[in-house]
RNA sequence: GGGCGAUUAGCUCAGUGGUUAGAGCGCUCCCCUCACACGGGAGAGGUCCAAGGUUCAAGUCCUUGAUCGCCCACCA
């Protein structure tokens, strides 16, 4: 079947066309009745914001990864896709959209702005589901979900029913982490701090009755309107006669008093402080310790607010400079100076973020942190890497509780009903959910105020952290709280791959939740995942965090579209070593790129070759039979030659590492191993020695080699597939197979045929590639013509002292094979022999029965201008400047050796085997040293002192 | 202020106490040989950050330090 194959390989039309093909004839779906040991993995959800990333990317690859080779090994697999609605992320994304129009959300109202919402997701969510599928991410779509769907809806209710119940979820008016942009609350890892450089104003406070001053220091100025009081250290002789006396604050003209608290650092600034409880998270803390008021100056959109007068309505930051301003012109400004010092930002909008005093709703985390500590402490969840499990505990033992209301509109509403009358609070009487104009809703609201009794109740508007109902991710996709088949069987899932730098934000909600919720008689059958992988983040070439904002983001669309998907997933595979990230450069992916290229056109050449002489007695069909995979080395009549031994022998060795490799989630390894496998073992060796056998169509043979050389082909190609999908699964459609054969993924990873593990066959053949690199090494050195083919000899003679016996596999290597394979013509020439001759010589490194010697004869100087430098030289000379650097090496190293030897520690304390080493091999040096140096020596004699450059 | 990681070839990085420390890219030389120039062949290039220590043996384990990066933390 001759066809047309272009020369080089073009991904585009054919990723995308397999792309499709596995989502439409749902591929991958999981049947929880298939038989198998289970593998499910739950992806951790995209936010439906944005798009896919690089980072993305990364973790689908490695998933997939996985997945697929589970899949290919019979497991009954499962990977759960699905999207995060991402309650912050998403709904700033909207209100900028918004802004764009001139509207805000509040003129929208609630369930405008919320339908505005669903329909960017609709649209975003999407696009992401397409940029997965054409990233080729072998998920099972028909499970797919959605945090906002409601069977997860019903999951949140019920958990946060429970929780609230168990009384681990309550209400309180305490200072926490506020954006005035979002006009939310924030966790505190959704803040984070940036150092940035400001200044430190110090003010001074008139203490009344006194004409003394005190001064404190501040790098926010504008909260001291909401000052309560002014604190110092109970023993700093500078103050302690001021304490329990009042200053006048400034501005403000109220009266606060000085207290004393031992929390302040005497060392800092003035060593007193300002104390502004509705506004700073240490003040809050100093103000209820000393029941201090709590004296709001802000609004909830960072503007002053109708307490502090004359500066009511200026934004917080024009506020500060025209307080900094008016206080010097009443001379209380004392200095001013430059100071560097952290800033909470909110990690979605990047707005600096207020403390501020509110009511919001809290987790106890303490009980929840505790086994999920014990389980990740006593290893029933591994991490990996394993540092960042004594991060993990020290995050767990120092957990504080989790503020998890938003004052947003995008999220799941809080199922707890307030009383107009009382202010009683009641939750929702069960987790039962129903639909009401397209969204999800708590079905059954109390009918009367749990507390008084009276009916007119009112939901609380707040809703949940996005991170609350992704901590239920890997039950709630599975229908919990119901006990569904999916849950029984997926549950706990294998792993978890994410990145750490959610390890808090998520992984460890996800453990404490799953303990808590998930069914099961023990903390091992509660756990969400039996083992916790971190993975890297991917970096620009600088290794800086890419960021939008830095315009250093790499789209993978952008490199697919230039380089294929296969090509990008191998690179971060093969980069993906653990513990340190990813530097990820354009010049990086071409290698791998040109590793696809490569596979591609060993394909090439088996099929075009196969097709392209009809006088071949039989076709692509007969070769490359279903029937024959793995059943080959196939072989008729005489000994199964060498070189078929070792293949088989190197592809059973490749996939046991790789087994070994990704059951240890070392990608890398894994990558490195099925590269060199295919590049070196395959292509540059097996190919190449097997070429004249290929065309040999007279030999008994020749369908034989035919059939090993597809039968390994076939099996490389399974063993790339998880890595390279798109690639193999287009080769392996162009091999003949089965009628019903669907696809590559569902096909078998290569067996592990033990039986074909070969070690004598892997020995001879690295020996058989030393003397081939040693021959080729003498010819580049002595300038051998090329083009002019010569005719050499390869000799194998006993070595000096050596008294191995000549080993019987060598004779047979002498073939057409071996003369393709270094480019040599006269096959005629080459014989076997145990007389020297006159010739050039080299060492092997680990064969000291063997030697090559090309006979000076046959040697041919080129006479191209760009070998000047060597147009006066005779090969003599040549070759005197080649053993002389062999000699030095091999100086240097016996005197290394024999240094070593003649310690007494080394040989009394030494295991014997790396004793006996050291001395075979200080021998098998000394022997070559000799014969080279006496060969050496005897050239330049005849040479008469001249000598290469 | 705590904690973690990194430092190995020109670059990006592997390296699981034991022969002469590896890969990819880049570089030098030869080759457009009928699968592939996204290719083939042969090379050059390393005081494994520094100083101590443990060991018969250290890139690898320990200690200290330097430089860079990251995470956590309420120092105004």
């Amino acid at each position: 079947m001759p066809r047309e194959i272009p020369k080089a390989y073009e991904p585009q039309a054919i990723e995308q066309r397999w792309s499709r093909y596995w989502v439409d004839e749902a591929l991958f779906r999981a049947d929880v009745n298939s038989p198998g040991p289970v593998f499910s993995i739950v992806i951790p959800p995209p936010n439906v914001t944005g798009s896919i990333h690089i980072g993305h990317m990364l973790e689908h690859t490695q998933i997939d990864l996985l997945v697929r080779w589970h899949r290919m090994r019979g497991f009954n697999t499962l990977w759960l896709p699905g999207m995060d609605h991402a309650g912050i992320a998403t709904q700033v994304v909207v209100e900028r959209q918004l802004a764009q129009q001139g509207l805000k959300r509040q003129e929208l109202g609630r369930e405008e702005f919320e339908r505005r919402v669903w329909e960017w997701k609709a649209q975003s969510g999407g696009a992401i589901k397409q940029q997965m599928i054409r990233l080729g991410t072998s998920c099972d779509w028909s499970r797919e979900r959605f945090t906002l769907d409601p069977p997860l809806y019903r999951a949140v209710l019920e958990a946060f029913l429970c929780l609230y119940k168990e009384g681990l979820i309550y209400r309180g008016r305490y200072i926490v982490n506020w954006c005035p942009r979002c006009m939310t609350a924030l966790s505190d890892l959704e803040t984070v701090h940036e150092e940035r450089s400001g200044h430190l104003w110090y003010i001074r406070y008139p203490v009344m009755g006194t004409n003394e001053h005190i001064v404190v220091a501040t790098t926010r100025p504008e909260t001291m309107l909401g000052d309560t009081a002014v604190v110092v250290h109970p023993d700093d002789e500078r103050y302690k006669h001021l304490i329990g006396k009042k200053v006048r604050l400034p501005l403000m003209d109220r009266e606060i008093p000085i207290i004393a608290d031992a929390t302040v650092d005497r060392e800092f600034a003035t060593g007193a402080v300002k104390v502004t409880p509705a506004h700073d998270p240490n003040d809050f803390e100093i103000g209820i310790r000393h029941n201090l008021p709590q004296v709001e100056v802000m609004t909830d959109d960072g503007h002053m607010n109708h307490a502090v007068g004359q500066y009511a309505d200026l934004d917080r930051f024009d506020a500060r400079k025209q307080i900094v301003a008016d206080l010097n012109a009443q001379d209380l400004l004392d200095k001013v100076v430059n100071h560097t010092h952290s800033v909470g930002i909110c990690d979605r909008c990047k707005t600096v973020v207020e403390p501020r005093v509110s009511t919001q709703w809290f987790c106890k985390m303490k009980p929840l942190a505790e086994p999920a500590s014990k389980v990740v402490r006593e290893g029933l969840i591994p991490i990996i890497p394993e540092n960042q499990k004594k991060i993990f505990l020290d995050w767990m033992d120092n957990i504080r509780d989790w503020c998890i209301s938003r004052q947003l509109w995008w999220g799941h509403r809080i199922p707890v009903w307030h009383c107009a009358d009382c202010g009683g609070m009641t939750p929702a009487r069960d987790s039962r959910v129903e639909m009401v104009n397209g969204r999800a809703q708590a079905a059954s609201p109390p009918e009367k105020c749990g507390n008084c009794g009276k009916g007119k109740l009112t939901q609380d508007p707040d809703v949940l952290d996005t991170w609350f109902s992704s901590s239920l991710w890997p039950f709630s996709t599975l229908g919990w709280p119901d006990q569904t088949p999916d849950l029984d069987k997926y549950y706990p899932t294998s792993l978890l791959i994410s990145g750490y730098d959610i390890l808090f934000f998520w992984d460890a909600r996800m453990i404490m939740m799953g303990l808590h919720f998930a069914p099961g008689a023990n903390l091992e059958e509660r756990i969400p995942f039996r083992s916790l992988y971190l993975h890297q983040l991917v970096r620009d070439p600088e290794g800086v965090k890419m960021s939008k904002t830095r315009g250093n983001v790499i789209d993978p669309l952008t490199i697919i579209e230039q380089h294929g998907t296969d090509a990008l997933r191998f690179t971060l595979a093969i980069m993906a070593a653990p513990g340190t990230d990813i530097a990820l450069s354009d010049e990086s992916i071409l290698s791998y790129r040109a590793f696809a290229n490569k596979i591609w056109n060993a394909a090439r050449f088996l099929l075009l070759n196969v097709s392209k002489n009809e006088q071949f007695p039989e076709t692509l069909e007969q070769l490359a039979a279903p029937e024959m995979r793995m059943k080959a080395p196939l072989w008729i009549g005489q000994e199964l030659p060498l070189i078929h031994r070792w293949m088989f022998s190197r592809l059973t060795r490749t996939t046991s590492q790789v087994n070994f490799a990704l059951e240890n989630l070392r990608f890398h390894e894994a990558a490195h191993v099925v590269y060199h496998f295919f590049w070196g073992d395959f292509c540059d060796w097996y190919i190449e020695w097997l070429k004249p056998d290929l065309d040999n169509w007279n030999d008994p043979n020749w369908p034989n080699s035919w059939r090993n050389i597809f039968s390994v082909f076939e099996a490389a190609l399974r063993l790339l597939h998880p890595f390279m999908p798109f690639l193999t699964e287009e080769l392996w459609h162009q091999l003949p197979q089965r009628e019903d054969a669907k696809s590559i993924a569902l096909d078998r990873f290569p067996e592990l045929r033990l039986d074909w593990m070969d070690e004598d066959a892997e020995s001879q053949i690295s020996q058989i590639q030393e003397i081939i690199v040693k021959a080729r090494s003498i010819r580049a050195d002595m300038k051998v013509d090329k083009k002019t083919k010569t005719a050499a000899r390869i000799f194998y003679i006993p070595g000096p002292q050596i008294s191995v016996e000549p080993q019987p596999f060598l004779p047979g290597l002498i073939s057409e094979n071996l003369a393709t394979i270094l480019r040599l013509s006269l096959l005629s020439h080459m014989t076997v022999s145990s007389e020297p001759l006159e010739a050039t010589e080299g060492p092997l490194k680990s064969t000291p029965t063997f030697d090559i010697q090309i006979p000076y004869a046959q040697l041919s100087l080129q006479s191209d201008d760009s070998l000047n430098q060597w147009r006066d030289l005779t090969t003599t000379q040549l070759e005197i400047a080649r053993l002389k650097k062999e000699t030095q090496k091999l100086a240097i190293d016996i005197e290394a050796r024999n240094k070593r030897l003649a310690d007494g520690d080394f040989r009394n304390r030494a295991p014997q085997n790396v004793i006996e080493a050291f001395q075979a091999k200080l021998q098998q040096h000394q022997a070559e040293y000799q014969k080279l140096t006496e060969r050496l020596a005897q050239l330049e004699k005849s040479a008469g002192g001249a000598t290469a450059p």
